[in-house]
DNA sequence: CATGAATGAGTTTTCATTCAT
DNA sequence: CATGAATGAAAACTCATTCAT
């Protein structure tokens, strides 16, 4: 009985090494993450970067999209709670004051649409993650009776994307005070 | 005439140098602009850089926040011809339709956000301009009869660049059509 | 039928490997043939190379010798149609056409002529076979009663080997332009 | 009186980097040599390869055409004390014994001929020294009365080339028995 | 006989910064 | 005020070879 089949071990390699790039990308930055700080973070040696993945980028880009998407799918549980269009804004600003525009998660989004920017295939990937995001948001505000909920659900996403990278500039910006504001997204028939 | 004493061509050099930056940071990313990058694109000797600046992230800081400064400033005036608060959002979203997400002033924002997450003092700076940003905002929502236009315009502010951000995802995301949505951020009685 | 023992699939694996080696080494060069390349190119484990061949030179110089042989050898048959000595050259220079300076088998002789000069054991690998060349080359050529048959044919195997090297730089160089020239080569009694 | 601007230590070291790549490239082959081992010839810091030259292939081309075009203007001086083509032949034959195959410019010229191979900017340095070669060698033989002068310089050309090569495999073609053979070249009425 | 994960030294290249001139 | 040569560390990436399974 092999307690750990060679395949088994190359797999927890390559998990060790996306943890580790999901880490560092929010600590010093998408482009200041190098293959020495991966390996050391991980406890590995530095050649096994390049033995699992075909370059640095390729690794970086596979850990932030999966972090990413792992990210915007614990938001549908949390949205069904929601009676009313209101409540369900509430709520997700509520869940969303855990970020506070410099944790890992809020960096790792921002640095991760920055790196887009100059590169395509990230660019794709990126692109499907907001997608369904802004399609689970539109389902779940049509479920509650929105009227176009299509728009709503791209302008709700945006600014909430732009409050979370606002609160890293003033830190002001809680659930609390912006809610009442934001509610008023919603039309006025809700 | 073409006499130009010292101190004048330093300037003019310093001048230089900080265009070169602003155009670069965009077009490479912040961490990707280097001396020599800067030089060339300056038409410059490359150890300028640091017979003029302390640092190139000193350089950089300068350009970043000087030019957002400006784009800043581009804002108010425009915003002046409303004479609503719905015509105010209609007149700054039409403006805000020349950034993509993808040109150089939007790239040259989300860069200096990101770097400013790694500078303290850049954080400092980046702070006050959207601090005046959103000052200006809520100036001229009160001006308009706007309640609590501070809270109003804090999110504003922040969808709006949260917009811009997710336009580099998805281009459909245009003034016409965000606009009816967005305009009901406003409180009812305007 | 499709019973094969472990020799016939250990035959087999070397046979696909010598052939990957005899494709890449005009395709990369030499000393850029890896063995992750290799058994790329044959379809194979990496770690084969290392089971079959002690090392990654020796498969390297297998391949390289065996294809030089191969094409040295179909050059006799040809040359047996020959019933004059200017005939037998102009013979080897059409079939010699074929040989751009830059077309796989060209650049594998040019290749592992210069492998050779860093590895002895190649070298006396590659002697063998050019000897080889002469003798065949002489041995004709005494039987169509040339004079001093050994020497002209070191100097044909020569000019014939030059000519191919040079054509890779001049393309002009073909059997029509130079047959005339080269057929002087003969004593003056053929 | 500045003993040494920077300008002329710029100048002195790139000289140094030339010879050393010249001195490298027949030693250890060209693909061989590195960045380190050519800083350690010239006694110089590792970054300066690239502070100086755009990349280590252009350093080894530069160095390598310059060696080759000394080599070819060496031989025109001595062709001129030829009086008949036959002489001029063992002239030439006599100057090129000093060429074993194995020695720094014959392995020169061999290793640069297979790296244009791949490298289409080479390539075209490399012919346009043979091609130089070609015409002192074609004006000499008209000079000297012989017909068709053009054709048989290119094979006389190509000839000499694969003798030095060959040479290399069996060190006894020296000019004294390859004299003879070679001079028939020459159209009879020589 | 076969696999493919692992290693550690190797490669080219880029860079901010310093400094002699 | 200006130049550009020099440095030394660091970057990403490749590789032949070994070996546990």
């Amino acid at each position: 009985m092999a307690v750990s089949t060679s395949a088994e071990r190359g797999r927890e390699v390559r998990r060790k090494l996306v943890g580790a790039a999901a880490e560092l990308i929010p600590e010093v930055g998408w482009s200041a993450v190098s293959t020495r700080m991966l390996a050391e973070r991980a406890g590995l040696a530095a050649g096994l970067v390049h033995y699992h993945f075909p370059s640095l980028q390729a690794l970086l880009a596979d850990a932030a999209t999966g972090a990413m998407r792992v990210a915007v799918e614990e938001l549908g549980p949390i949205l069904d709670g929601a009676s009313t269009a209101a409540e369900m804004i509430d709520l997700m600003l509520e869940s969303l004051d855990h970020y506070s525009g410099k944790d890992p998660t809020s960096l790792l989004f921002a640095e991760t649409f920055l790196a887009a920017t100059r590169d395509e295939q990230l660019m794709a990937l990126l692109s499907q993650i907001v997608e369904e995001f802004r399609q689970l948001l539109a389902a779940r505000l049509a479920g509650l009776g929105v009227e176009s909920p299509g728009e709503t659900a791209a302008v709700l996403a945006a600014a909430v994307d732009g409050l979370v990278l606002h609160r890293a500039l003033s830190p002001g910006l809680t659930a609390s005070s912006i809610a009442p504001v934001l509610r008023r997204l919603l039309p006025p028939s809700t």
